[in-house]
DNA sequence: AATGAATGAGTGTTCATTCAT
DNA sequence: GATGAATGAACACTCATTCAT
């Protein structure tokens, strides 16, 4: 007996699979309900609009990636091994999701998802709230130098983000694995205190 | 009197001016007919499809970026200052032409492009050739880390995208200058031959 | 305890009401159900259809009018109270009913109305028989022009009809009651049997 | 050779043609389309959406009825005349163009025409104003009874529009030139200045 | 009796592209 | 070269109705 979140599940992970297949805006709303095997009139309802099924499944996914994260980062407790495991868990959802991953990195731009912000603002605030308490605590210890969030943020996710980007594109020559540990040595590298002699 | 080049131009800069407004999907041949202030025909006479105004825009200003890319970077004798100069030149591209730099992010995946890919690459390579014969000679004098060519590329580029994509949705609390400085001496550093007791 | 009937009612009301907020055309059954405070199932275990509901509703606003026009009117004796009652109630009605006025008003070309058409013919046979056989007295008495039915009810209900649909859209300048008075006289004026230097 | 102006005109025809054969609910823009002989994109070069249509047509059809009320009205010299000669133009038009007159007595209510409310209220008071100061002149003269403006109209137009409305849709047992001429005959008696010993 | 998920034909509209002038 | 009317396939979405529970 499905349930209304089977169905609703249903509809979003067709909708993700079309949108890695063709391209979000290639995908019609008869591609996805023809994939998750249900009628236009039950699509409707569920999701209000196409764009609603955008929105939802955006969310969705960025809440995966995060719930994960958060389990993954508080097992880490020196400063090194916290850098790195943002990383690594980063390029292992990549590499577990890469539907997910292609998506959330594609629909940023797309209009249906302006409307789903305030729901984005409020999970990456639960996030990087508790990440960002991390972070200070590491700063105040001398562990990591003192830098503003987004340039932090930049360099750590920045360098596996581009990797990520090519190697979803299979234009990548790098393997994964080798990649991961050379983006997690570079990230730590990027944003632990140096020390004088260190500075040019 | 305004010659084929001139209308031609117009026309990818009226179009590059609708993709910021309204994003790319959302923009239609009228909306760009419109702006440029040419009729139906006349676009269809310049350009054989939508499609091809979108790969001729992207191959446009991909040239445009690597032209002065290749004119900044050459001027450098240090493998410092060659480092810093990529990360320097591709945010001082993003501030002078942000229309430009966010067409190029939103294009990658459109599929119109892919038909424009050859051109792509030819230019790719031409430029990064020369890059790469330079990265080249800053290893041989153990000046720059051995690492691919993909790593090194998302070492230095990535922060810096990250940042700029943040950059041009105005979500940066950082001011450009000091992210351009700061994100230089983080290249820099991510790069640089590393002496033993640096590694971990 | 609600009973059938009471149910029956208040969809009809709420069906009602939708048709005068946003037209008849314009109501959807979702609009009603919701108003109505029904689940789709239980609209449809009262009514088979759409079309069923408004001609439900239209009989029986249709038989609200004529049993109070039947009560007005049966009281006067002289055709001068006769002739001013039929449209003293009219326009009481149109005062007291609005809704139902409109729809009435609205209602007739529609489709769904035209299966219900026996209904009607029933209704106004029976009370326009008894209409017609007082006004067939009053003729034969000459105290009312000789006149085929339908110019008569055309002098005494056009003007008040044409009136009252002013009246709805608030778009009439005159009073009501002040209508009211002009037109019942103007009514009997119209049709009340002249004198021989009255003809021109 | 086909002018702009005719092919509009070709799709205001088909359009009023579908509204009378099957009512303006239940017309759909394909059906107009057909009827015309045009495509979906040529209709839509004309009108930008179907309400427009509608409004275009309202407007259209109203304005012809009035433009030859002007002319047929101006002609006449006595107050007599004038007031008969409403009501006949009127019933002349309903027997002329009874499409037209249908669709007038349909739309007003459509939610379309509410768009087009500001060309309808300057077409009224271009005829009406005319009309209104030789009205003006005849009550000066005490030729006509001094009436509200509104209830004047009711009292020449209401019978003529109830007895229109049945014609259209052949109920009316009286045949269209009889109906005619009783009609004019009380309009004039409804508002012809009255003896003292007239009055009731 | 009641529920509400499911159905699917049909609707208005968009838009890249063609082509006669 | 230029124009803009014409094309028509495709699209997102609506809504009266059905039916398993």
């Amino acid at each position: 007996m499905p349930t209304v979140r089977d169905r609703r599940s249903e509809i979003l992970d067709a909708a993700l699979a079309c949108f890695v297949e063709r391209g979000v805006g290639a995908t019609t709303v008869a591609d996805i309900r023809e994939r998750a095997g249900a009628t236009t009139g039950s699509m409707y309802h569920f999701f209000p609009s196409k764009d609603a099924i955008l929105g939802a499944l955006y969310v969705d996914r960025l809440l995966g990636y995060q719930r994960d994260l958060a389990i993954h980062v508080s097992r880490h407790r020196t400063a090194r091994a916290f850098v790195r495991g943002i990383v690594e868990h980063y390029l292992e959802w990549v590499e577990t999701e890469p539907g997910a991953a292609r998506f959330l990195f594609d629909a940023r731009r797309i209009e249906a998802i302006a409307a789903v912000e305030p729901d984005i603002t409020r999970a990456n605030e639960g996030t990087f709230g508790a990440l960002r308490a991390r972070l200070a605590s590491f700063v105040a210890k001398k562990e990591i130098e003192k830098l503003p969030m987004d340039i932090f943020i930049a360099l750590i996710i920045g360098p596996a983000a581009d990797y990520a980007r090519h190697w979803l594109e299979k234009e990548s020559k790098t393997e994964m694995q080798r990649a991961r540990s050379l983006l997690a040595a570079a990230a730590w590298a990027s944003v632990k205190k140096r020390t004088e002699e260190d500075r040019e």
